[in-house]
DNA sequence: CGGCATCCGAATGGATACTG
DNA sequence: CAGTATCCATTCGGATGCCG
């Protein structure tokens, strides 16, 4: 279980399939980052912006725009004044961030070997 | 367990941190699906241009190579005639794939919740 | 077959300035 | 604070041609 061959309806190998349009938006440069920052809960767009750091204003705010039309993102503005806006994962959006969390963290644990890998090249 | 936040030593939401570079290489464009390629097995140059549909002989060299120095897949050339070259996880590989795949399930299966989020925008 | 080198248009993405 | 708009440099990435 857990292969992803396991679901004939999608191929995210096949450019028409939507699920590879998607799979950028989740894995792009800067989608994973913001799932992840979000799977420890909401966040504002400012708190957003400091906490992925190297994020532009223009690219952050491409990103979410993408998840949240994706319906992975929910945006909720608070209409006040100075601005509030609160960004938080949907239901599908907890189940794809996990995922990325767990990349991350296997990504984690090899990163010694990645290291000793790079230095000897 | 299996947070992020447990592995004090990086931090892949610093631009500094050399974990950043490598999620980048993991989660590039086509960094994810040549690593969810190779979960099945090791796969030779053209094979692995036909598998991941759309990608080009430039763009698939460039990833290989980035993976490659990260580790993360190897490179055997038989050196024969015609020639033959087989690209196949490593060991860290073969850690970081496997949750590549379980991303790309999490994302099938939360597939009908974006393609219908997508259809009411 | 499995590359690499070059060219070039297209897309990405950052800095800055501006708005509500 | 939370964006949008514009400009501009960099990069991406495909097409082509060549090589072992």
């Amino acid at each position: 279980m857990g292969n992803h061959r396991e679901h004939p309806g999608f191929d995210v190998f096949s450019p028409r399939c939507p699920s590879r349009q998607t799979l950028e938006n989740v894995t792009g440069r800067w989608g994973s980052l913001t799932l992840a920052a979000l799977a420890d809960g909401p966040l504002r767009f400012g708190a957003l912006r400091r906490r992925i750091e190297g994020v532009s204003e223009k690219m952050l705010s491409q990103t979410l725009k993408a998840l949240e039309a994706d319906g992975l993102v929910s945006r909720t503005d608070h209409a006040t004044s100075p601005p509030r806006v609160d960004y938080a994962l949907t239901a599908p959006g907890e189940q794809v961030a996990a995922a990325v969390v767990a990349l991350i963290s296997a990504l984690y644990a090899v990163l010694p070997d990645v290291l000793s890998a790079e230095s000897s090249a």
